[in-house]
DNA sequence: CGAGGGTTTGAATTAGATCAACTCTCGTGG
DNA sequence: CCACGAGAGTTGATCTAATTCAAACCCTCG
C-alpha cells in the first residue's frame, strides 16, 4: 500500500450550498432525503481529495470515517497473510463505503484514480441516523444493492471461467458507464492487475483473455484503458453459461 | 430443484405466545424489539415446515414472502444457464432470508435439512418495517453482516487455494456451532456436492483433501456427516494463507 | 440380498498459473 | 531532440492444482 491519505480541505462553494450542488447527490445516500436531513448531513460531512495511489483507509484499521465517493473510482480489496489480494468491488461516484458498520474496516480502500469524497464522523453520522429513519432505509437500500452485486460475484469467482468472466466484467462496467448506443465504448479506470484482483485471475490471463475477444472480434482494443464492445450479445451469451 | 414448497401450518402453541417461546427469537431480526413491535410482527407472521430436498423459493421468483428460519439448514444458490451452481450461503436458525428486498429472489433456498420457519408478507413486512425503526436498524446490521461474510467468501473463492478453502469452511462451522471445547466436533448438515458448489470445488475435491487432513491428523471423520477438528492452529494457519 | 444414493480413490486431462522474454509508452534529463 | 529507463502490458513455453472421467466402496433400506 501506498503513502497515507492526506485529506485536502476543499476550496470552492460555500457550505450551505455545497450538497445542493453535489453532481451525485441523486445516486448517493444523500439522495432522497428532505432538506432539513440533508442539511443536518451537510453539518458532518467534510470534503476530500486523495491522489490516484492512496490510501483511503486499510483493512483491520478503527473505522473513524464513512464516505460517499463523489469523483473518481476507489479499489476495495481484502488480503491474505501472505500478500495475496481479492478485489471485493470498486466504488464510483455515488457509492457509500463503510456499510459494513463495524468497528474495524474490514477491506482496504485506495484510490485507482484522483478521488473526490465527502467523510462523515462514524459516531456522529450514527446518530444522524437514528434520529431519521429516512436516512436508514436508504442505507438498507444500498446495503440490498451491495449484497446481490456480492452473490454475483461469489457465482463468477466460484463457477465462471476465464473468458466468462472478462466477459461479464465488460458487461457490468459498460453498464455501469451506461451509454447505451450501439457499440459502448468502456473506459477502464484500473489497470490490468486490478482487473486480476477482482476476478481471481493472473494479470497475463487478463491480457490473454482480452487479446483473444478482440481476435474473435467481440471487442476492439484501441488501448489499453478502452474496450469497444464489438459483439454485445455473444458476450452476454458468454458471461451467462 | 425438487418438489415446491407446501407450507405446513404449525400446530403446537397458541398464536400469542408463540414468538415469546421462540428459541431463536434473540438471534433472529425479533431479538430486541419492543414488545408491542413483537406483537406487530407476530400479527403478518404465519409459521411453516418443509422437509429435506425441498425449495423454500427460486431463483428469479416473484419476492412474496420474507422468512426467519427457526430450525434447520437452508442452502441459498445461484445458478449459470448450463446448471453450474454456486451456493452464496447456508442459513441456519435465527437466519433471515430476503434481505436484498428485491422484487424476485436473487437466489434460491433449499432445505437441506427438515426446516421450520417463520414468514410474513413482503408488503406487509415492509410496512411494518416503515412503522418501527428499531426493525430498520436491526435489518441493516443483519445486512452489514451479511456483507462482510460475503466480502469474505469472495476473497476465499478468488485468491485461496482447495486446502485453504476447506480449513476456512470447517473452522466457520465450528464457530457456528461454538461449542468452545479444546477439539471441536463439527456437524456438517449438507453433503459433499454442496461443501464443493459453496466453496467453488468439485466433489472429489472436497472429499479428497478432507481426506489428506486427516492424513495428516489435522482432523478426523468419525462418519460422513461429523468432522473433529484436532489441530485447529494448524487449520487456522492455513486458512489465513 | 440387491439396488441406489452418496462417498472415496485412482488415472488422465486441462485451464489457468508461473516463469521468462519482449514490446510499448511515456516522462526525464543529457 | 533524442537516449534512456521504468512501469505496464503482451506473448510464449512450461508446469501444476484442480477437474474430469472412471471405477470401486459403503451404507441404508426395501
Amino acid at each position: 500500500m501506498r503513502p497515507a491519505q492526506r485529506v485536502v480541505p476543499a476550496g470552492g462553494l460555500p457550505a450551505p450550498r455545497r450538497c445542493l450542488a453535489c453532481d451525485v447527490r441523486e445516486q448517493a445516500i444523500c439522495g432522497g432525503l428532505a432538506c432539513c436531513e440533508l442539511s443536518a448531513l451537510q453539518a458532518v460531512a467534510s470534503f476530500g481529495r486523495v491522489d490516484r495511489g492512496q490510501s483511503l483507509f486499510t483493512e483491520g484499521d478503527a473505522a473513524a470515517y464513512l464516505l460517499t465517493l463523489t469523483e473518481g473510482t476507489v479499489r476495495l480489496s481484502k488480503m491474505l497473510a501472505d500478500g495475496r489480494q481479492q478485489i471485493t468491488g470498486f466504488a464510483m461516484p455515488g457509492d457509500f463505503l463503510g456499510l459494513a458498520f463495524r468497528d474495524r474496516y474490514p477491506y482496504s480502500a485506495d484510490a485507482v484514480t484522483p478521488v473526490a469524497f465527502c467523510r462523515f464522523a462514524r459516531g456522529r453520522f450514527e446518530d444522524l441516523v437514528e434520529r431519521h429513519p429516512a436516512m436508514e432505509r436508504r442505507l438498507l437500500e444500498f446495503a440490498g444493492r451491495e449484497l446481490a452485486l456480492a452473490q454475483e460475484q461469489m457465482l463468477l469467482l466460484g463457477r465462471k471461467t476465464a473468458r466468462e468472466r472478462l466477459a461479464s466484467f465488460l458487461l457490468a462496467m459498460a453498464e455501469r458507464q451506461a451509454q447505451d448506443d450501439g457499440q459502448p465504448l468502456v473506459t477502464l479506470p484500473m489497470g490490468r492487475a486490478d482487473i486480476g484482483d477482482y476476478l481471481g485471475l493472473t494479470i497475463e490471463t487478463v491480457s490473454r483473455t482480452l487479446s483473444a475477444f478482440a481476435g474473435e472480434k467481440l471487442i476492439a482494443l484501441p488501448d489499453t484503458r478502452h474496450v469497444a464492445l464489438r459483439d454485445v450479445a455473444a458476450l452476454r451469451a458468454l458471461a451467462e453459461g
